[in-house]
DNA sequence: GCAAAACATGCAAGAACGTGCACAAACAAA
DNA sequence: TTTGTTTGTGCACGTTCTTGCATGTTTTGC
């Protein structure tokens, strides 16, 4: 049997499963698990898995994957989420969008007849557009942040002053009252907040799970969320705490 | 039994079964193994199969899901085209890569397992590239131009001059051995010419419609191109003119 | 904390490999 | 026919790659 093709079979098992078992696969393909053990690694030195324990697991998903879901099943809801943000939109806005499967989820929520200039950070938003006729669309380049989708960094950041907008859609990693919105990434952060600062109005849109909760890196105070968009199963009192901050807040 | 005859049933097993085992033909074709790695090392050369320890598979476009090609009727040739082009690249090499659907086939055509640092203004390049864990990706920003799915303008072209490489995949418009590479579109013309000048070498991949016609922008001369993948149907009265110039010549 | 399983690493045997060379067959020119 | 050339093939050589085993380490479950 040939390298490549245990290689193969290795990858079909982990695509249609999301698991494999080092030992097991040791005896199907018939050689001994050291050599299973290398296959895995080697798979996972491309990042075409993830090593765990007794076996492998499929990567994280990222980017532009099948319909580039990285919280995994809670699709629907982040689709209600844009749907409802998309309300807050209308021809002749400017947008920054940054990354986020919410974002990515926007992207794709936004009608086709709307007459927008967009610039954005995340591969998957600007793919989603790419096929939107009447949004101008600006792609801020950089370094590209497999783990974000994003591109960050210097130029970013450069590519950002130069810009400004109505609206700022802010993938949120973290929502809290008093540490306001945070993420996880510093790189990520400052793009964050260059946005933020070149903004009219910031748009934050969360599930439920990322209320009251914070990330390391700070990238913008509760007071500056204009518009919060949220789950309509989501605690009265965390919302009441931003409506206290001047937040509007609407109902997916 | 005919050389010509031992390849195309290598073909058609690949194509049936996916694999092949330099042994097992060797028994099979009554020859030697030698000759049949001969067979195995001629088909790979030409695209045709990828040669791997203990035999050969069949080349990596068609071995997973062809999905978003906007080349339309002539996606094969792309793909071969793009298996050959493949061949040029070695681990620790940076690259250019501009736009097109030659140029989108490649990036999908890019085995996993290499370590390479990736520029491209063109979306759909860096979606292809944005699961290549080894691949430093950075993403040229600018501009979006729908009808070329790549980014033009004064931001891209600064952020190229910031930038250099070993290679330049250069998406051709029209070829021509006395006119060089044009191309159709001022502003992407001019980000070619950018990455064209800071490249060490210059990659142009093309199908035969291409070969020598002509479009209004001028992007290198003919002299400037170091590296011609064709398909092995193009007029060698063409290529002779290119290879007299200085372009080695490849066929998919 | 302990035993078992899983693991990484080094190593050696063998398989597969590329290259150069010799030989034979096919072919073209003299 | 004879001679020279080309092409395909097999063999010998040294090289590279894979693999299983032995070793010691880390992780897991109890």
């Amino acid at each position: 049997m040939l390298t490549d093709e245990r290689h193969r079979i290795i990858r079909d098992r982990l695509a249609a499963e999301g698991s494999v078992l080092a030992g097991e696969l040791a005896t199907r393909f018939g050689v001994s698990e050291d050599t299973v053990r290398r296959d895995l690694r080697e798979l996972a030195k491309s990042g075409q898995c993830r090593r765990v324990y007794g076996g492998a697991v499929a990567p994280a998903p990222f980017a532009d994957a099948p319909i580039s879901l990285r919280g995994g099943h809670a699709v629907e809801e982040k689709m209600r989420l844009a749907s409802a943000a998309v309300a807050l939109l209308s021809s002749g806005q400017s947008l920054f969008i940054d990354g986020g499967s919410t974002n990515a989820a926007l992207a794709r929520a936004i009608p086709h007849d709307l007459e927008l200039t967009i610039a954005t950070n995340s591969l998957s938003v600007a793919s989603a557009l790419s096929d939107h006729a009447l949004v101008e669309l600006i792609v801020l380049g950089g370094r590209f942040v497999r783990d974000l989708g994003t591109c960050v960094g210097a130029d970013t950041l450069a590519a950002v002053a130069q810009l400004g907008a109505d609206l700022f859609f802010l993938g949120s990693c973290g929502l809290d009252a008093t540490r306001g919105v945070t993420a996880f990434d510093p790189a990520e952060a400052e793009v964050k907040r260059a946005m933020a600062r070149n903004s009219a109005g910031i748009v934050v849109a969360v599930t439920d799970d990322k209320l009251a909760t914070a990330a390391p890196y700070r990238v913008a105070g509760a007071e500056a969320i204009r518009h919060l968009v949220v789950e309509k199963t989501a605690p009265a009192a965390i919302l009441a705490d931003f409506q206290r901050q001047g937040a509007e807040i609407h109902f997916a």
